[in-house]
DNA sequence: GGTCTCATTGACGTTTACGTTATACTTAGT
DNA sequence: ACTAAGTATAACGTAAACGTCAATGAGACC
């Protein structure tokens, strides 16, 4: 009945050892916590911040959010709604959640679910955008690949004419 | 031999319609400008700057670059070339194409080939690490769905206990 | 030919997302 | 116990990418 697991790691991490494994400097870490974006979930007796594992996954999914969508930390915030999205991690992790009534928990649940189902939806959009624009730029390369060949094929055309193959 | 086609538009627009064409302010152009990104082809005696076509897509792109892919205007100044990029354009547009000779229309070529290849690269390399983001996203929502249809079929199970289903 | 609109060149201001000291206090190792 | 390394708060600095005046000038219109 005692809260003491028998061999579980640390589970709780220092400000410098959260920097080292999340490539994020500590700076970034109390920068994000002052904005309300990163909040450790355990201080010491003397203040210094402990962060759980559910925090560096909050980390790293914040890194993410930043690098792959270009998103300001203000939507970001918005995106990771405090804490719906922490359930994500926290309930597959059923030490934590143990303490939760199963009606809180389904509340949750619907609450993780709605808003990682809108973080697939701008996921997805994204990725549309950027495949436009890669198919763009494959279209091109293939005509440029094509205007390349056409001057191989016959130099001998005028030299003040280029490719005017079918055009018109 | 006259430079003049008959019926061409305009042609040339002036700064203010080129914000409202691309969706740019006037002071993100001349400051981009001034970063030597975009030089308008021309100006008029009186000083004002005059935009072509390619101007104006070369607007467009480099919002894309920055937009999509996240890149700095350091970057995208590297990406572009100031020149091997612009050939995409230009010689699919003959009448700019005209005076170059053969072997340099086909070094420009072959530049623009490399160039818009990296950026192909560049691309499809931003997909696939989105696209992983995105697989972790998709199964997250399938283990939440899970959870939750567990919360619903058996809701007779201890309160102090959750989905403990198949684990170990 | 006065008024409007748009453009030009400065120059200073602003926001975001941290970096960089500075100073003081714990914690960790020997 | 002493020293070195790590942490805390606070405050100032910075780079990128523009925004926002301000003063001035060229064109267009009635």
């Amino acid at each position: 009945m005692s809260k003491r697991s028998p061999e579980t790691e640390p589970v709780l991490w220092r400000i410098g050892e959260v920097a080292k494994l999340t490539g994020v400097t500590t700076r970034t870490l109390r920068y994000w916590e002052e904005l309300g974006l990163l909040r450790p979930s355990n201080h010491s007796q003397s203040g210094e911040r402990l962060y759980v594992a559910t925090d560096l996954s909050r980390v790293t999914r914040i890194r993410k959010l930043q690098d792959l969508l270009g998103l300001s930390l203000a939507e970001i915030q918005a995106v990771l709604g405090t804490e719906a999205v922490d359930v994500l991690d926290r309930v597959h992790s059923e030490i934590d959640a143990v303490d939760l009534s199963p009606s809180r928990r389904k509340e949750l649940l619907d609450e993780g679910i709605v808003a990682n189902d809108q973080l697939l939806a701008r996921l997805d959009e994204t990725l549309s955008r950027i495949q436009a624009f890669r198919d763009e730029r494959a279209a091109v390369a293939g005509r440029l690949r094509k205007s390349r060949a056409e001057l191989d094929e016959k130099p001998k055309a005028g030299a003040a004419n280029g490719s005017r193959a079918a055009r018109r």
